[in-house]
RNA sequence: GCGGAUGUGGCGUAAUUGGUAGCCGCGCAAGACUUAGGAUCUUGUGCCUCAGGGCGUGGGGGUUCGAGUCCCUUCAUCCGCACCA
């Protein structure tokens, strides 16, 4: 995953998966293969823009500053990138791309019937739509656009006047950036319809070779859940209450209703002496932030509306209330609650002294709980047998099924009598695509003063961002793009006048398909070449942190999928396969008040830290690096005394590439001593000879290269690095081996320390870059074994050690083994009682 | 609460996937070389030990000739999600 070039550089957790590719990267190139290996910068975003409204510095050369650093850093690391493929999202000929994207975005309906995406040249017009006129039809039109513009409820930050991102709200509800307490506000936004897709992208999720916990992510946030929507009426009016239920099976045991304080016909139907409650109540929830709301710990809350609605099943007059337990963007906005059966709405129904109906017989041997829950005493939401579940007047009756069969025959009788049908409902949101920020995308958009949105021909792209003077947003909740009246007002050759859109796209939409743009950067007819996209793609591997499971790693999936339907890409995935690379912590001190201390002022003693000036002792921890913990560690001051391949290696050392693990400069040591031994013994001619080579380096040569091919394959670098080690440690104790074995062990180091690779190959008299030249091949005859020292254990404990032939037969092992003289000891003057004997592993005795 | 993962020496970790627990590295100890060592090299290093051995992979139980690995149970830590009906 490309890196955003933030101010500060890089740290050592950056270079973690980029060196892992790069070792794949150089080890398959050697393997003969073509490898695609580039790198990008996601450059759009906000700090760049804090800090020009400081400053007055251009983002732009902020963001160019930034990449240079980045650059530098990462070239410094040996990172063999594809420099001739570097794109930069911020780049006219990019971003111009991402615009691209959104009008295909915009121009593309979905079709349900299809389950794909198509050209909304192709959506047929319902006739009745047709006969309204040309209004209704781009209306209609516009309801089934991908992305569509329109009011939305988003998080906005007073203090800086800036709309927030869900991710930037803290959990008490404040920026993350200036501490102020956000509020929600509605501004006209665009948004992409992503539920469409919620099939399509869990469906995909089983094809490709992810990580299961990121799939699982990926699952609970789409969110899918199967139910029945069913339809209650309000008692003593024509309205109609329809929820959304997973258990329909339950209906018998509704025993009031709850609608969210947003609900559409709250005001409907709330009764003149329930008018006052009800308002409070409502004025009550708008100040509550989402999170005030979905906090657990809170007490339910809620108000009667004073109406009642009819219970489908049963008959019964039950209750209408409002409460913010239910939320009004999931389902219907409404519930029947069944405290019986619900743990939520139990809670609700015992706080407000409601009906509380048994209506399942639960499977439990804990007859106290049952008889609890038979009671209404207690809230049961597994299996069981039901009871009160049968109306013979409306021919249903459920009693004695169990859980599964009544869901599915009661949703089949609330098909039959039309009072409700099977529903599936997914937690998945429309997308909320766009920032009142001036350093992203501009949208190719122009809002026409009589309303009608009109997208900038794909001809004129890209739409540049105007130059400014001041980039405070506005107080309105604009974007500082209003503050650039040339550039927003705009007016039609016959006079009609209209406003570019002044919001921008979000950081995401640069990151959405940046890895197609590297399969043809320079391409300035399209956005690539479809023959080059249909050889590179899907990317084959794909490394980054688990902190993009689910936005960067949903929203490109989305996108590709559109893409696909729409012809653009060849495959409906676009990444094979997910590695997430695990965080790289670092210790970090702190004083007896916490107060946060560097490293380099850090003195350890008998395992106990102190203060190098004031000499208090100081408590060391393990987090994630951060400036505020004062544990940065950057990777120039890890070349500066090491040199990039010590970093390099000790990164990949450190322990397996998916764990997390701290960051320890003693271990940085450890790699940096293997690399100097080696260079000390191979650059030494008295360690090398021009004759045959010792039958016992050849096999521990091949034995290693071996390792090292399958450990790289899994992706397991740190037990290839230790065999490499292991290698070194058997020939400095040989003190002696042959030029080519030099060489070819040259070439296994090379991925992994590609700068005293280099230097070794030139000492050791060959030509040229040893970057292209052949993985060694393992000669299988050098690993060939004829005897195994075997591990003689007597009742599962290891007593001795027994050189064996590995032919020796099963038959004759018994009598060796009588015949050894320190098996008397053990078996104690009785013959074994069974031997158990598995070839080149083990021997056992039974005593 | 739900979901995912992880618990192995003083530390980072390894273990042919049911077959010798602790490879490799750090640290530590002793020694060599040295004016010197935060350089280099050698040796040792899980714990206990009456020196024969015993005990050891978070705890308890089980399967097996044999368990870090499989099963049951329990504890702890980390990460996600969280009133989603």
């Amino acid at each position: 995953m490309f890196p955003y070039p933030s101010g500060a550089g890089l740290h050592v957790g950056h270079p973690e998966g980029y060196t892992a590719t790069d070792i794949i990267g150089r080890y398959k190139r050697m393997k003969g293969y073509n490898v695609l290996h580039p790198m990008g910068w996601d450059a759009f975003g906000l700090p760049a823009e804090q800090y020009a409204i400081q400053t007055g510095t251009h983002p732009s050369v902020t963001t160019r500053n930034n990449c240079d650093t980045f650059r530098r850093q990462i070239k410094e690391i040996g990172l063999s990138y594809d420099w001739d493929r570097e794109i930069n999202t911020t780049d006219p000929g990019y971003f111009r791309w991402t615009q691209w994207i959104f009008i295909r975005l915009y121009n593309t309906w979905f079709d349900e019937n299809l389950r794909k995406g198509r050209p909304v040249e192709e959506l047929d017009i319902p006739p009745d739509i047709e006969a309204q006129g040309n209004a209704a039809v781009r209306e209609y039109t516009n309801s089934k656009r991908l992305a569509y513009y329109d009011h939305a409820s988003v998080w906005w930050c007073p203090s800086c006047s800036i709309v927030c991102a869900n991710e930037e709200v803290l959990t008490d509800g404040s920026h993350e950036k200036c501490g102020n307490q956000v509020m929600k506000r509605q501004l006209k936004q665009w948004l992409l319809r992503i539920p469409h897709y919620a099939e399509r992208l869990l469906e995909g999720l089983e094809t490709v070779d992810w990580p299961e916990g990121i799939r699982e992510m990926q699952r609970n946030w789409i969110g899918r859940s199967d139910g029945a929507e069913v339809d209650f009426s309000v008692s003593g009016s024509n309205l109609k209450i329809r929820v959304f239920t997973t258990r329909p099976d339950t209906l018998f045991g509704a025993t009031y209703m709850v609608l969210a304080p947003e609900h559409h016909l709250v005001e409907k139907i709330t009764t003149r002496e329930c008018r006052k409650q009800v308002g409070d109540y409502i004025k009550a929830t708008m100040l509550k932030s989402d999170l005030d709301r979905t906090d657990l710990a809170k007490e339910k809350t809620g108000v009667f509306t004073g109406s009642y609605a009819i219970n489908p099943v049963s008959g019964s007059k039950i209750p209408v209330w409002i409460a913010d337990y239910v939320l009004t963007g999931y389902g219907t906005g409404a519930i029947m609650a069944v405290p019986a059966h619900d743990t939520r709405d139990f809670e609700f129904a015992k706080k407000f002294s409601l009906e509380i109906k048994c209506i399942m017989d639960p499977d439990t041997d804990n007859s106290t709980l049952r008889e609890a829950v038979l009671r209404g005493d207690e809230c049961w939401t597994e299996d069981g047998k039901y009871i009160n579940s049968a109306n013979p007047a409306k021919g249903i009756d459920i009693n004695s099924l169990n859980l599964q069969t009544g869901i599915s025959t009661i949703t089949q009788w609330l098909e039959k009598e039309r009072l409700g049908e099977h529903k599936t409902n997914y937690k998945l949101r429309d997308w909320l695509f766009s920032r009142q920020r001036y350093w992203g995308e501009p949208f190719p958009v122009i809002h026409w003063d009589d309303g009608e949105i009109e997208i900038i021909d794909e001809n004129n792209l890209p739409l540049l961002l105007p130059e400014l003077e001041k980039y405070q947003p506005g107080e309105t909740g604009e974007s500082p793009l209003a503050n650039a009246p040339d550039w927003v007002n705009v007016t039609s050759r016959d006079g009609r006048r209209g406003r570019r859109e002044t919001n921008t796209m979000p950081q995401w939409a640069g990151s959405c398909w940046y890895y197609l743009r590297f399969i043809d950067p320079k391409n300035n007819e399209r956005i690539f070449d479809p023959e080059k996209e249909k050889y590179w793609m899907p990317v084959d591997l794909y490394v980054g942190g688990a902190e993009h499971a689910v936005l960067h790693l949903l929203y490109s999936r989305f996108w590709h999928k559109v893409l696909f339907d729409l012809g653009v890409v060849s495959t409906d995935e676009p990444f094979s396969r997910l590695f997430n690379q695990g965080m790289i912590l670092a210790f970090a001190y702190e004083t007896a008040t916490g107060a946060k201390v560097t490293a380099d002022q850090v003195t350890e003693k008998d395992g106990k830290y102190y203060h190098s000036e004031t000499g208090s002792e100081l408590r060391q921890i393990v987090a994630k690096m951060s400036k505020s913990l004062k544990n940065v560690v950057n990777p120039d001051d890890v070349i500066n005394r090491y040199g990039a391949d010590s970093l390099r290696l000790y990164e990949m050392f450190m322990g397996p590439l998916e764990a997390t693990k701290p960051w320890d400069e003693k271990g940085v040591k450890g790699v940096f001593n293997f690399l100097s031994r080696t260079f000390r013994f191979v650059s030494n001619p008295a360690n090398l000879h021009e004759g045959g080579e010792d039958p016992e380096v050849l096999k521990a040569l091949h034995q290693t290269i071996r390792k090292v091919e399958t450990d790289i394959d899994n992706m397991r670098f740190n037990t290839a690095i230790s065999a490499m080690m292991i290698f070194l440690n058997i020939i400095t104790r040989k003190e002696k081996i042959t030029r080519e074995t030099a060489s070819l062990f040259t070439l296994v180091l090379a991925p992994f320390a590609p700068h005293l690779a280099e230097e070794l190959w030139q000492i050791l008299g060959n030509a040229g870059t040893l970057a292209y030249e052949p993985w060694p091949s393992v000669n299988e005859t050098y690993l060939i074994e004829d005897t195994y020292e075997y591990p003689v254990s007597f009742n599962g404990r290891l007593r001795f050690h027994l050189p064996l032939p590995l032919d020796t037969p099963e038959e004759e092992i018994g009598k060796i083994i009588s015949a050894d003289p320190r098996s008397g000891k053990w078996l104690g003057g009785n013959p074994p009682r069974k031997i158990v004997f598995v070839k080149g592993r083990i021997i056992n005795i039974v005593v």
